[in-house]
This record gives structure tokens, sequence and C-alpha cells, in this order.
RNA sequence: GCGCCCUUAGCUCAGCAGGAUAGAGCAACAGCCUUCUAAGCUGUAGGUCAGAGGUUCGAAUCCUCUAGGGCGCACCA
């Protein structure tokens, strides 16, 4: 816990004691106290709307209850310069605010570290995302998904929470089938003949490299092959292929995974037919015109689902919850799954299963990706998945690079759909809002390269009580508050909320630069300071930047 | 028809476990480089927070309804 923390504890333990000597509340009566920090300065440094809080059950009016809790109130404990009562019953607290200084070399001690808590107590969270067929290049919609999952993981790991990353990799349904036909037919055109693409084949790019490297290595020599012989092999060859391709694109786009779980080994591992068995002991599946259905609508989902087709074969759903059951078994206290919206609808069986096979609902939770829409030229460019026409990912990377793709999809919340404009990401200027933040880290890696060159102490002692123009305590009251919304981001699954305090740090940065010089050799003790504060705002801006997996560089 | 998301400045979006005068970027306008990187800063202008009810001392935020937009609603995956 950094001061600033503790200064917030402190606080609303005293208004708590005042609020109980004023008898205005008994101790089982008092709200949990909240300090919010004002965005008008004018306000103070905290607001407590407790007195309005406690108007029903004190029976008095706000501003009476707010007087009774400053007369009560223990100012030498908090370190308050003021109190104020403003408005319809807020208390404003002015802090004496020579303590901030002290986040500094907080901040600098912890290092790397700083921003990691414990707030999620060890608990064990899995995360499986992207989880694209393999059956195609990853598209631009899929790095957000990916771009999400991975900066959501980075945030939990960081509050104390153990996280494993998963791919689900579909290997075993009738896409495999479709993948395989459709690498026939490429292989086939390749060699001259004319052959039609198969009816639900995959049209992109991807399968027609694939096909050029079938021709590389065996030519023609299964042209005369058997169907079936030809067509197993494309199967694998295909998936493999596909397979190497996704995790390299996003290898490139900086998102590892632990484990890449296989829907085969389902298969093999006898796990289908044993959740169908937990299935059927609960009695939540019946017979019905030759198909074995699942009792989903008695578990809040709007119709019954179908898990064993009439030609014996399993629906996409059943293997999904043996591999659900599965990760339930391996004893997480959170699975959380990141699906693109157009899967939204599959949530309710998805929770039908997880209730059905005996496990609280509650550790299971979808975060879904609302759609991209890619803007070119200024024009919306349309995407199809029958013709394979979309903006791969590697072409993402390559003409806009992996920072900025990864930063714009992390600024917006994930329940919204955004457009994505490619003309904006990909341009070397201002107007690129990547540059804003990376470029004030840099800024302040040339400032103390500037420092040592000039003969300033970098890394001497420091008196932080000298920090106090209007500029520098922003800096330190906004670095003292990066270990709580990293919590808080993890605790709501919203990544975004980093990326937010990255710029507003950033911004708070940038007005400072320009308004105090920091080497100042006619005002050394001072300089000593603002180095070690750019020194502690430079780690903190690094920090954040490396949770999100941009990088941060030195010079721009 | 049913379900899930969205609707906030001209454009793209934050803000939503209720709080005081609703924010940022871009675009517009006016300033700031002999001084640590101007990919920056400062200021001006721009809003019935889609609409209507309700809950509350207080609603962009919670509830209901309506209207727009997106996405789903298979014995496809």
């Amino acid at each position: 816990m950094n001061v600033l923390e503790q200064t917030e504890t402190t606080l609303k333990k005293e208004i708590g004691a005042a609020v109980i000597k004023a008898k205005l509340a008994k101790e089982e009566e008092l709200p949990s106290i909240i300090l919010e920090k004002p965005k008008d300065k004018a306000h103070g440094d905290f607001a407590s709307n407790i007195a309005m809080q406690l108007a029903r059950i004190a029976k008095k009016a706000p501003r009476q209850i707010a007087d009774d809790i400053v007369a009560n109130l223990d100012q030498s404990k908090a370190s308050i310069e003021k109190v104020e009562i403003a408005g319809p019953g807020f208390i404003n607290f002015f802090m004496k605010n020579d303590f901030l200084g002290e986040i500094i070399p907080t901040v600098l001690q912890a290092g790397d570290d700083y921003g990691k808590t414990n707030s999620g107590n060890g608990e064990r969270v899995q995360i499986e995302f992207v989880s694209v067929n393999p059956t195609g290049d990853l598209h631009l919609g899929h790095a957000r998904n990916a771009a999400f999952g991975d900066v959501l993981c980075n945030v939990l790991t960081a509050s104390g929470f153990e996280v494993e990353r998963e791919y689900y990799i579909n290997d075993a349904g009738n896409q495999i089938d479709n993948l395989g036909l459709s690498v026939e037919a490429r292989y086939l055109q390749e060699l001259g003949g004319n052959v039609q693409m198969p009816e639900n084949g995959y049209h992109g790019q991807a399968i027609i490299d694939i096909a050029k490297k079938l021709v590389a290595e065996h030519g023609n020599a299964f042209v005369s092959k058997d169907q079936p012989e030809r067509l197993a092999y494309f199967k694998e060859y295909g998936l493999n292929a596909s397979l190497k391709s996704i995790e390299k694109d996003l290898k490139d786009f900086r998102v590892e995974f632990n484990n890449w779980f296989s829907e085969r080994s389902l298969y093999k591992d006898d796990k289908i037919t044993d959740a169908l068995h937990t299935l059927e002991e609960g009695n939540h599946t019946y017979e019905k015109d030759g198909a074995m259905w699942f009792r989903t609508t008695e578990l809040g989902d709007d119709k019954d689902r179908v898990l064993i087709k009439q030609d014996g074969s399993y629906t996409y759903l059943t293997p999904d919850i043996a591999y659900h059951k599965n990760k339930l078994d391996r004893g997480f206290d959170h699975i959380i799954n990141v699906w693109g919206a157009d899967h939204h609808g599959y949530i309710p069986r998805m929770r039908a299963a997880i209730q059905a096979l005996g496990y609280p609902v509650e550790k299971f939770d979808v975060r879904i990706i609302q759609m991209v829409n890619l803007f070119a030229g200024g024009e919306k460019v349309k995407m199809s998945k029958r013709t394979g026409k979309a903006v791969s990912l590697r072409e993402l990377m390559d003409e806009v690079g992996v920072d900025a793709v990864r930063y714009y999809f992390v600024t917006r919340s994930n329940d919204s759909q955004l457009d994505f404009d490619m003309d904006l990401a990909r341009s070397q200027s201002n107007d690129n809002p990547i540059f804003y933040v990376q470029y004030a880290h840099a800024r302040i890696c040339t400032m103390l390269e500037q420092a040592k060159s000039k003969g300033f102490e970098i890394d001497g002692a420091f008196d932080g009580t000298l920090l106090t123009a209007e500029k520098e305590l922003d800096l330190l009251k906004k670095l003292g508050e990066f270990p709580q919304t990293v919590a808080e981001a993890a605790e709501k699954r919203t990544p975004h909320k980093v990326t937010q305090y990255l710029y507003e740090l950033a911004s708070l940065l940038h007005s400072f630069y320009n308004a105090e010089k920091v080497l100042d050799s006619d005002n050394k003790e001072r300089t000593t300071a603002r180095i070690a504060l750019m020194k502690a705002v430079r780690q903190t801006l690094a920090n954040a930047m490396n949770l999100i997996g941009i990088t941060a560089p030195e010079k721009m």
C-alpha cells in the first residue's frame, strides 16, 4: 500500500469514527464510506457523500450532519489541511500534500512490480480466448479478441490472480472435413484442374497457400491417390499448417498461451461420453425424433438443444460441454470465455450446461467482444467470410504495427462496436494516438540522458517535499492511483481502464513538461527531486505499457 | 417476434457498484519553439447524455416502455 492509499484508508476510518462519536449512526448502521476524487479541484482532494447517505438514518438535514461529522473529526490523524462543507452536504477534504513525495521511493523500489497487488488473492482463473477454427487466417475481429484477452490476462496476473491462458482447438468437427475438401479443391486447381470449391469451403488466401505448399512438396502425387486417402492427408496437413500459422501470427502479436487444448483429446479420453452420462444421470436429456436432446429450457434457455443428431454424430455443443466440464474439473475459481458478438446467443445453453453438470454458474463468465468495422480511405470496407475477403491480422501487423493495433483495441470498452480506421492507425503523425503515450516515455528518457551528460545527480537522495507545484502534485497523485486502477481493471474485467490511465498519466507528464523545467542548475535540490519524480513516472508509464503489451521506446 | 450489445460535442469514443458545472482525441478558431524532443502545451467554441415515464435529497449512470443501429435466434461451427 502506498502513501496515497494509506491516507485514504486512514481518512475513511476517521470519518467512520466521527459519525459514531457524533451519535449519527450506530456501528452496524454505518454505510461503507466512499471517498471520491473530485473532478474539480475546488472540491478538494477527497470528497465524501456520507452526510447525504446518513440523512435517513440520522433523520437530519445533510448539511447539519456534515457539520456534526466535521466537529467530531480528529483532523490531526489524517493529514488534513482544511475541511469544507459544500453543495447539498458534501464534505470536501483538502489534504496536506507534503506526504505525496513518498510515493516516489515506493515506485522506484517496486520497479517493474509497481502496480501489482494481491487483490485477486491467488484465485485461479482460466481464460479461453481467440479459439479460432483452424481453417484460415486470423482477421481484424480476432485481433480485438486477442488483444482484449491478452491484456485481461496481464491485468489479472498483476492483481494477484493465478491465470491460465488457453486456446481451444476445434480440430474434430465438420469444419475440419470442409478444410480437407477446400485444400483438395485448391490443390487440384493449382495443378490446373477445373474444380469447384466445396459448398461450405474456406475461400481465404491461407488455403491457397497451403495447396501451393502441397504442390511444392508432393507435386501431383495425390491426383492419382484414392480420394479418402488423399482427403485424410489433406485434413491433417491443412490443420497443422493452419495451427502453425495462427500460432505464429499470435506470437508476433505478442499473445501466447499456456495451453492449446485439442477437441480431439476429448474424444480420445472418452470425455464426451462421460459428460453425456452426467447429463443423463441428472435427467437433463431425452430422446425425440431419433435424436438426443438436452433440456436447456429448464435452465433458462429458450429452446432445448440437440446433443446427438439423427445420424449419430454430435452437435458442436456436445464436445463443448465436455470441454467446459473438463475446465471446471481442473479446479479453477473462474473460467472466462472471450467470444465475438456473433456467438452471444450461445451463452444461455452453456450456462445451462454448467448448471446441469452440477457446477456453480457464477464460475462461468463470458466476455463479449463487439464487432469491428474497418474503414479505409474514409469508406467502410465490407468483410466477407464466404469469399475470404477480410483484413488479416498479418496485414494489420505489417501495415499498422503491433503497438498501434493493440493500443487501438484496448483503448475502447469491449462491449461497444468500434470503427477501426486503417489510415489513422497507419499514420506516422500526431494523429495516431499511440505516439502520445510513447512520446511521454521517450521524453523522460532523453531528459534523463541530458541530466546525466550535464552532470546532475541521478540516483541521489532527494527531498520529496520540494515537489509542491500543482503539476507535480497531480503527477504524484496519479502515480499513487496506479495499483488501484490495475486492480479495478482486473476485478471488473475492463482492461481498457489501464489504457485510459496510461493516457491520463502521459497527459499530466506533457503538461508538467511544458510548465516546469526539470534540469535547473540554479536549483540543484529541486532538480534532484524532479529527476526522481521523472524516474517514477517513467517506471509507471512503462509498467502500464507493459500490461497493454506495447513497447516503451526510449527515443522517438 | 424473442434475446444480447449500443445510442453522450460535427466525427471517433471515455464516463455507468447514482453525486456538485458531463470529459478526451480528431476536426474548427486563437496563442506558445535563441530554454530538458512542438509526435508537445495553453486557451476559445461546440451537448435537451436518442425520447418518455419511474425510483431517489440527487440519474448519462438504476427500473419500465418507445424509437433507431449492430449481432444472434440450426439435428452449422
